[in-house]
DNA sequence: CTAATTGCAAACGTTTTGCAGCGTT
DNA sequence: AACGCTGCAAAACGTTTGCAATTAG
């Protein structure tokens, strides 16, 4: 039951690993383990609740932690940042439910922008 | 040129429209439109600033206006409304910002929950 | 005549699925 | 025996691309 290494390496990893990433970690220990069995392994353990997953780009990444979050992530070279949910304050959740008229759930809230490396290197490709 | 057509179907569709509902719209009034236009069209009126992009879930979605606004996803049915960006004020960016060492770019913002008529069978379905 | 736009089909990358085999209990 | 977990290959999905043909300027 490779599913426990899966776990785990989902932990070493840490960061916001996609499931490539884990299968290439693995793909040492594990010669012929499949891409598929990542997806179900990852797939069953945010059904869970073990890990958290979130959708960024095209791509899932899968989190250490499933406790509510949000997330930065760098719209050049794709790096994702954990944010503190309390930068966020309720009576903001409040007032865009009020707006909406939907019931947010506190958890995925994605801000984009350039991380510190991908900014420099912006500011250093201006002519 | 079609491409015309394609930039006032997502005007009269309005929503969030993705490449396949602007396709659909488009396919009784030009029969042998082919999907690749689609996103050819719509990636460049992109460019050009004329519409806007938000990637719910695996799929681009095109918005009537580029100007940036937030969005509110519904996790459960897949719908997008706006949200005035004056919800998340600057000093909000600037402590995200100063969290995460990104430099913010105030557009994509995009928080998820249930929309009003989603919350309402959620309920309905309770036993 | 040149450049932009189009259709088709094929490719892409990520994710899911059908199915048979394996392991445990 | 029954069940869950696995590998493989194939499919699905939205999207992109190569290419040749058409159209616009």
């Amino acid at each position: 039951m490779q599913r426990r290494a899966i776990l785990s390496a989902v932990r070493t990893l840490g960061g916001h690993p996609t499931a490539a990433d884990v299968f290439s970690a693995l793909r040492d220990e594990y010669p012929n383990l499949s891409l598929a069995t990542v997806y179900r392994a990852l797939h069953a353990l945010v059904e869970q609740g073990v890990i958290g997953e979130t959708r960024v780009d095209n791509v899932s990444r899968y989190d250490t932690s499933p406790i509510p979050h949000h997330h930065v992530v760098c719209r050049h070279c794709g790096n994702v940042a954990d944010l503190p949910q309390l930068i966020l304050g309720d009576d903001l959740f409040r007032t865009a439910e009020a707006h909406s008229g939907f019931l947010l759930d506190g958890r995925s809230v994605q801000l984009t922008g350039l991380c510190p490396a991908c900014s420099l290197s912006a500011v250093a490709s201006r002519s």
